[in-house]
RNA sequence: GGCGGGUUGCCCGAGCGGCCAAUGGGAGGGGACUGUAAAUCCCCCGGCUCUGCCUUCGAAGGUUCAAAUCCUUCACCCGCCA
């Protein structure tokens, strides 16, 4: 099947310029390009969906760049925000930059000798250039009519006002496609359906000033079935980043996955062929009890992400600490570990057991002991799966597992760990 | 630079001297029902050493027994004019 045909079945095509002439020119490998703007320390499974595009793409035999945006990342990009950016310091934005290149190439393969990818940052050519340079050689191309229409600029002119800097966006990631049009012979850019008007900016450009022609593929912007925003939960987005959002959680964040979106996530997401996701949904449909789509696609996804291994670590936890069974069964080196992948606090043996409120805030699974007394107040508040009541309530040394372990628990799922030392 | 409008809790948005930790909606949390799902229903939703105390309504001063509400200055945003 070929790969644009692929594409579409998995609902991953937005927008392209003519697609005939850009499915004649994927016969022959060619150069495809994604930017990322680091905008935090981390990537987030947001990102994910264009990201994973360029690996197909990769896969499918041709070359992909991952551009990490050191440049327009100090400037903000105005698309999908109604407000403008706060400006992050250029120490700041150099920190995310080498997070960010890191991320973005576990995903890529750099040692196939046919089609390596390649990762580069705009910095490297924008920061040389001087403003006259920057104004007499780019900007003379670019009118500002045009630049106006832009959705991204019209509806902030619309919803209060937007600022030259941001203005300037468009101007600067129609430059990167012109760089790596000359530089790596790039024809093809790729992006989220919001950055639609960003690229045909680039395609005009490289047009007027290479008399070049290039390409444009959108992948639509991820909509949840219910409306409301992909990878946000309680605690905030979910990261890449296995120090800002543990592989439990990010694993436990796909499995809780709405019904209705787990065969278009599987799509998306995860690389199983068709016929392997045709038989989830055929799975899922007939028995959506036992969530077999959303386990495999919580598997891949954190297979992806961070290891196999991990994979089989933190669902080990998740079965040992899910209420099913008694926690006195688990042996101490399973519970232990299992304990390991949860937010977790530590007091000494020698000190005072605080309270189940103190504790639970402690972990951080609350942000105030405010929050973890409504939390017994509702009766949603368990030690070692055995509810509490009272807001005075302090386990007793004895009540620890194998002498060291407690397990906190806020409502139904949300676990936390406790450990004597 | 001038004139006018605005800045309220995570977001949107009421309040316009006391009854205001502040109406309402959304988001979020707990419970019931379930399948660690959705929908639905009920409850909660600033903090704390919690029958009370403390901090919030752009910032700083002031008036008043009492201010988110009045006055002054400053900052930022929007509109019109220059």
């Amino acid at each position: 099947m070929k790969l644009i045909d692929d594409l579409r079945w998995r609902g991953l095509l937005a927008q392209s310029t003519d697609e005939k002439a850009l499915t004649q020119a994927l016969e022959k490998p060619t150069t495809a390009y994604i930017g990322f703007d680091p905008t935090a320390a981390s990537l987030h499974v947001g990102n994910l969906v264009v990201l994973l595009v360029l690996r197909r793409f990769q896969l499918a035999g041709h070359h992909p760049i991952a551009l990490v945006g050191g440049a327009t990342g100090l400037v903000g990009d105005p698309s999908g925000r109604n407000d403008e950016r706060s400006l992050n310091s250029s120490d700041v934005v150099e920190g995310w930059v080498t997070g960010i290149r890191k991320q973005v190439s576990s995903f890529l393969d750099f040692d196939t000798t046919t089609n390596p990818a390649l990762v580069v940052n705009n910095l490297d050519w924008t920061a040389p250039l001087t403003a006259i340079e920057f104004l007499r050689d780019i900007g003379k191309h670019f009118s500002v009519n045009q630049m106006l229409a832009k959705e991204s600029v019209a509806a902030r002119l619309e919803a209060g006002g937007i600022s030259y800097t941001e203005f300037s966006y468009q101007v600067l990631q129609s430059y990167d496609f012109l760089e790596l049009f000359r530089r790596h012979n790039c024809t093809l850019q790729l992006g989220g359906s919001d950055q639609w008007g960003n690229i045909v900016a680039g395609l005009d450009l490289i047009r007027r000033v290479e008399q070049g022609s290039a390409h444009a593929l959108t992948v639509p912007l991820l909509a949840k079935s219910d409306g409301s925003k992909f990878g946000k939960t309680a605690g905030g987005s979910i990261w890449l980043d296995p120090e800002m959002t543990s592989p439990y959680a990010f694993f436990q964040f796909w499995l809780n996955t709405d019904d209705k979106d787990v065969i278009n996530f599987l799509k998306i997401f995860s690389f199983l062929s068709h016929a392997e996701i045709e038989a989830l949904e055929k799975a899922h449909s007939e028995n959506p009890g036992l969530r077999e789509a959303h386990r495999a696609l919580a598997r891949e996804l954190t297979t992806l992400v961070h290891s196999p291994d991990t994979t089989t670590r933190v669902e080990n936890a998740a079965r040992a600490l899910f209420g099913q069974g008694d926690l006195n069964e688990l042996d101490e080196k399973t519970l232990g570990s299992a304990l390991a992948q949860l937010p977790r606090t530590t007091i000494s043996k020698d000190d005072e057991i605080p309270t189940w409120v103190d504790l639970l805030a402690a972990t951080g699974v609350v942000e105030s002991k405010s929050a973890a007394r409504r939390v017994v107040k509702d009766g949603g508040a368990y030690l070692n799966n055995v509810k509490i009541t009272s807001e005075e309530f302090a386990p007793e040394k004895s009540a620890f597992l194998y002498g060291k372990y407690a397990i906190l628990r806020k409502g139904k799922r949300d676990l936390a760990a406790v450990e004597l030392i």
